[in-house]
DNA sequence: GCTTTTTTGTCACCTGGGTGACACATAAAA
DNA sequence: TTTTATGTGTCACCCAGGTGACAAAAAAGC
C-alpha cells in the first residue's frame, strides 16, 4: 500500500510551491486541500470539461496532453512536483484546455480556485479572475494554437490561423465574416512558419474549396468550413 | 497630420476593453495611460528588454515577433484594437518575451502594471505579481518553447525539450545535471511532435557529440550544450 | 534462471513542404 | 499615364522527417 504523504509548510516550502506566500496562508490553504492519490494513466480532468478544481502536484509526474485532428495524443508538457496545474480554473467559464493523467504515481492536492485566491491575495475571486481573463486570457488561446500547430499539416495551420484572425479582425459580411485587415501571402506564411509559396498554393486551394473568398486583397472567410478543414469540433458537432 | 483620437469610457467601452471595470476605474487608468503614435514597423519594445510598461491599443494593428535561431522572424501573433499586450510587466522582473511593432500605423496607450493593478483590483502590485508568476510564469515559458519550435528542426526541438525538462527534473551530477524521470524515445517523441524512430536517431548523434549521456534508462544532460545546438543564446553569452 | 514485453537501433522508401527562379498582376509613386 | 515596387501563381528540384519492418537489447514478470 501507499503511505499518504504529509503535507504541511515545510513540505510546501520544499516543494518550493506558493514561495511568495506567508506561512498562515499556507497554513489556510492546506487546510482546504484535498490531497488524492492518483495512479499513473489514469485521467484526472479532461479537455473540455468545465474546470472547478486548481491542483498542485505533491509529488510523482503529472502529464498535461492534447488530442490532435487525426486522434493522435500530443504531450503538451510534464509537471513537476511543487508545479500548480489546472488554471484554467481562474478563469470565469473556462473549460480545461488538456487533458491531465498521472505520468507516474502522484499524489496530488486540489483546491476550489476561489478559496485559492481569496486566501493567497486579498481580493474577490470574481474580480481577480475577471482580470486574469482580461490579460492572459488571450495568452491562453495563443499556446493552445500553437499546441495544436505541432501536429497539424500547413493546411490546417493555415485554417487555425485565418480563424484566430477571424475573431479578432473579423466583421460579419453577407458573404461570411470579412477581415478588416491586408494581408499578404508572406504574412500569413510568417504567422503559420511556412513558405510564401506554400501558402499560396493552399489558399488558392482553399478558395477553390468555397472556404474562402477574395475581394480585392481583402479575405472573406467561412468560419465553420475553416474549422472543419482545421480538425476541429464545428460548433454544434 | 495625424488626428489624436478621443480615449474616453464610451471609446474603451466600444473597444470592449476593461468589460469587467466599473466607469470609475476606467476613467481613473485612462487619466493614467500616455497615448503615442507608433507609426508602421517602428519597434514598440524589443525582446530581452526589462518590462515596466502595459499597453493597449487603440487603434491600428499590432504584431508580436521573435528571432528564430537562423535569424528569421516569427511572427507569433497580430494584435487587435482592445488588446492589452506586453503583459510580462504584470511578472515581477519579467523581461518581454516577444518584440512588439506596429503592423500598421497604430495608436497605443501605456500604463504602468501597478497603476493597472491597483486601479483595477484593489490589491497590492507586488502580490498580484507574485500570483501571477506562480500561477501563469509557467504557461509562460510553454508558450515561448511552442513558439520557439515553430521555427526549429528536429535537433533543435529536442534539446529545447530537455533543456525544459532539466529545469524541471534536473538534479546536480558530477557528469551534468541528471533527470530524474524515466523517458522513453517514445515520450520524447510525443513531447517534440516526431516520429520515434527520428529522435532515436538523433538521440544517438547527441550522445555522440556529448551534449548528454545515458546511465541506464537515466539521462544526463549538459544544459550549456543544449542551449548551444537549441540555437538559444548561452548563458553570459 | 527463463520468458514475455517494452524499448532501442537501423534500415529502405515515400511525401510534405522548402528553395530558387521567373512570368504575370496589382498597387504605389512619379 | 508610365514607371517602379510589391504581391501572386506556378514551376522543377531537393531534403528533413514520416512510415513500416525487423533485429537486438533491456526490463519486467514469473
Amino acid at each position: 500500500m501507499v503511505r499518504t504523504p504529509i503535507l504541511n509548510v515545510a513540505t510546501v516550502r520544499r516543494l518550493k510551491a506558493f514561495a511568495w506566500a506567508t506561512d498562515r496562508q499556507v497554513e489556510r490553504l492546506l487546510s482546504h486541500m484535498r490531497l488524492q492519490y492518483v495512479e499513473k494513466r489514469t485521467v484526472l480532468f479532461n479537455e473540455g470539461v468545465p474546470s472547478d478544481s486548481l491542483y498542485l502536484l505533491v509529488s510523482g509526474v503529472a502529464k498535461l496532453s492534447l488530442r490532435s485532428p487525426d486522434d493522435e495524443r500530443v504531450l503538451v508538457s510534464l509537471v513537476a512536483p511543487g508545479e500548480l496545474f489546472g488554471i484554467t480554473s481562474l478563469m470565469p467559464g473556462m473549460h480545461r484546455a488538456f487533458r491531465s493523467e498521472a505520468f507516474s504515481d502522484c499524489w496530488v492536492g486540489a483546491v476550489r480556485p476561489e478559496v485559492f485566491v481569496t486566501t493567497l491575495l486579498d481580493c474577490p475571486f470574481a474580480e481577480f479572475s475577471a482580470m486574469m481573463e482580461g490579460t492572459v486570457g488571450r495568452w491562453f488561446a495563443l499556446l493552445y494554437r500553437y499546441t495544436r500547430f505541432q501536429s497539424s499539416s500547413l493546411r490546417q495551420k493555415l485554417a487555425l490561423a485565418l480563424l484566430e484572425l477571424a475573431q479578432k479582425f473579423g466583421a460579419r459580411d453577407a458573404r461570411g465574416t470579412l477581415l478588416t485587415l491586408k494581408l499578404t501571402h508572406e504574412d500569413l506564411a510568417d504567422l503559420v512558419g511556412a513558405s510564401r509559396q506554400k501558402v499560396t498554393e493552399h489558399m488558392k486551394e482553399l478558395e477553390r474549396q468555397q472556404v474562402l473568398l477574395r475581394d480585392r486583397r481583402r479575405l472573406i472567410v467561412h468560419p465553420d468550413r475553416l474549422r472543419e478543414t482545421a480538425g476541429l469540433p464545428v460548433e454544434g458537432k
